[in-house]
Order: structure tokens, then sequence, then C-alpha cells
DNA sequence: ATACTTGCAAATGATTTGCCAGTGT
DNA sequence: ACACTGGCAAATCATTTGCAAGTAT
């Protein structure tokens, strides 16, 4: 995903309206174009590269082409939880980012708008926007901060 | 990196007393493990440590490790400011968390408590304990989202 | 018909590991 | 002396790229 700035995002409901919209775009859809969209709408979590390939019997790197081009036509984008492979996700039509326990794993998609006041907070004091879109929030969910903080 | 969960901060104000806080600790101190020390005291950003490397005549995975031994023992840590290798940086009396303009590259470093209101606000609305050590707060500064909202 | 896509193999970048020779204590 | 370290080579993991063969339009 050599895709850097991201794309404005392209919001679809379904397979056929993905597949419409990059017609219109002028991409051809491809047996395994169409077999990546249809595995990323049936994930409940974002998935990374190899699971797909392995799963719709593709190789790997034509996985990795189609997802950096549904990424760069905004239909889809990668986080990064940690360490390990970057994982892809449609993009819905409420923008998600993740928080993410560093101990535990657990992962929690939120819509981008209840980051909002983090957001505001982080621009008041620092003049940044910041964007949790490709990189989660990292930190130890509740239940992992109250027994880190028994142990101590 | 294996570090996942980091050790608790070994704050050392010199290259002497990091040196007597690894001899405490049993670690014997090799040349090599000196001459990262001193590179790390040197700098004035993180650093990753191909060119750590590099610059000091040693092989990587030398310089891998001894990153290592120093990160689990909380003399060190590395930060993740976006795609490419990770940067390492001692640990500061200050511990220092960090935002990168994923536009021009610029990075601001900032004392980990003056990010505590926004952890404050994510504590409070998620429920989750953010840390922003590892994974950088990833946005547009100022300047470059000024000039993202005109182009627009 | 033609340009865009794929699979396969090989390359890349970052980091890790095995192993034996070297060295700090 | 002896366990801990470093260098070197090779392995690994995630991802990218070159290229010739296949296919959507």
């Amino acid at each position: 995903m050599t895709v850097t700035t991201h794309a404005p995002p392209l919001v679809v409901a379904d397979l056929d309206s993905a597949i419409r919209a990059l017609r219109e775009r002028g991409l051809r859809i491809s047996t395994s174009r169409r077999l990546v969209l249809e595995a990323l709408f049936a994930a409940e979590q974002p998935v990374s590269a190899e699971p797909l390939a392995r799963d719709l019997g593709l190789d790997p790197s034509s996985v990795y082409r189609s997802l950096e081009t549904l990424e760069r036509h905004g239909l889809v984008r990668h986080v990064h939880l940690g360490h390990g492979p970057g994982l892809y996700a449609l993009v819905a039509d409420r923008e998600l980012e993740y928080l993410c326990c560093e101990r535990c794993g657990a992962v929690t998609p939120v819509e981008a708008e209840r980051l909002d006041p983090v957001r505001a907070q982080i621009r008041a004091q620092f003049g940044y926007e910041a964007c949790f879109t490709h990189f989660a929030i990292v930190g130890l969910c509740r239940s992992c901060a109250t027994s880190a903080a028994t142990a101590a």
C-alpha cells in the first residue's frame, strides 16, 4: 500500500454499487478484483492480504495490487493495529477508526466522528489535524488497564 | 523489537549513569553497546537502526540486538511515525510522544504529560488508556492542514 | 484488438535468528 | 574460565516489482 495520502472516501453500500463505481472510474472488473471485494464485504473485521489470498486462491501479489487499487480509489483503507501486516477494510458509510489493546489484542472500531472531541483537543493544543485511520490508537482496554493497575 | 509490552522506563541522565544502570542489571558493557548508547545520547531525533549501524561500523543485527536489550530494560523506546523503519530514542527524563505530519513529514515531540488531556478524553469516552509512544499521532500539521483546506 | 490484469518468480526493506568466534567480568 | 556478545550469513515477514501470458471491454 504505497498509498500514503489517502484518496477521498468512496462509500459503497454493496458489491453491485462497488462494481458500478469502479466501472465508472474506468476500472475493469476482473474475477480477482470481484473476489477481493466480496471477501471484504463479508469480513467483520479488517483483514490482511495473506489470508485473503489463501482463502480466495489468488496470488498474494494480485491481492496486494487489488487492494492498492481499491485503496487508491477510496473504497478501501488499511490500518496498522500494532506490529504485523496491514489490515484492510472497506470504507463504510461511517468511516471507522480503531482502538486496540496492546495487551489482550481487543480491537474496538469507532465511528470517526466519535473521535472528533479527541481531534479537537489535539488541534487546540498542538495545531495538528489528527487522523487515526492509518495507525490505530493503541493502549490498554479497560479491563487490561485495571488488572495492570492492580498488579502494580 | 520484539518488545510489545514496554518495560518500565529507566531514565538516565548521561552515558555514565546509563552504563552504571546496565551494570547493575548484570549486563555487560561491550564496545558496540557503548557506541549505540553514545549515538543515542548524541541524537536529536529518533534514529533507525540502519544508519546507526553504518555510522558506527557495526553489523545491523548487532545494533538491533543492542537496541532490543536497551529497550527491554527501559532505557530506549522505538516509535513508528509512518511506514518505514522503527525509530529509536533514549527514554528521556520526560517521556516523549510524537505527532507527525503525513504530508510534510514534520515530527513534533511532546512531553507525555501534555497529552494527558487527550488521554483523559479517550479514557472517558472509550475506557482505553491510550499510549502514543509506539505509534505516533499522525495527521496534518497546521500549515499542511491549512493548505489542504485551501486546495479543496 | 488492445490495454489492463494476473500469476509466478525474484527483488526489496526491515528485522530476526543460528552459529561460532571473540570478549567482558 | 565461562557466560554473554558480536559478526556474518541465512532466514523470515510483509510487500513490491518485472515480465510474459491471459482477459475484460
